[in-house]
DNA sequence: TAAATATTTGGCTAAAATGCCAAATACGGT
DNA sequence: ACCGTATTTGGCATTTTAGCCAAATATTTA
């Protein structure tokens, strides 16, 4: 594995990172349906404003969404439009729950 | 959120944690080209064999791939073929690195 | 049955991710 | 300028994840 595809492949586990949270997840799988602002994802989520704060901007970072401020709120909307439609495929073949 | 669509996210989301790191998301690349046993990973990863294990068994538990026990061998093989589609489309919306 | 190869498992330490609180910042209205 | 709402940031304790080594298991070959 040369150095280059090192780097490239480190570039996209970032993205894949920024999925992987269950509230990040479900804020992404709301973004679907087109733009909200923070406050409106605290309602949903039980926890903190500055922890639901904390994890939209995970998502900015890895470039999965983006935020536009309007008034004193921010709106956030999904960028890689591909992603509702994998983690669609990824529910339709999620493993049994095993039966223990 | 009711109690069954944040089972159904944390169903996915372990999915999604299992790509989530570098010698993981390598190694479901390369099975998107066909099977292959563990110690072909040893070789191309520079990790332990046992580190390459765990991985491997992280992804299985996912769901992602399937293995098969051939000889002293054990293949795996993907079982979300969705996925590598999925990695190209991130790969070509990356967000450009910052220029520092 | 002993030796060699391929793989998994247990355990332990180090590193990274999470989430809360408190404080800071930004903006609009009074 | 002051207050209230919306959001971000800093800091810290807790949990989770990663990766190595050593040991266990499985299978083929000598």
């Amino acid at each position: 594995m040369t150095e280059e595809q090192r780097r490239l492949i480190e570039a996209k586990t970032l993205v894949i990172k920024a999925l992987a949270h269950p509230t990040r997840l479900y804020i992404v799988e709301e973004l679907a349906h087109g733009e909200k602002c923070v406050c409106e994802f605290v309602d949903a989520v039980k926890a903190d404003f500055s922890t639901v704060s904390k994890h939209l901007l995970v998502l900015k970072n890895a470039g999965l969404v983006t935020d536009e401020k309007r008034g004193q709120q921010v709106f956030y909307r999904l960028r890689m439009c591909c992603v509702p439609n994998f983690i669609e495929c990824i529910g339709n073949l999620l493993p049994l729950p095993e039966k223990s």
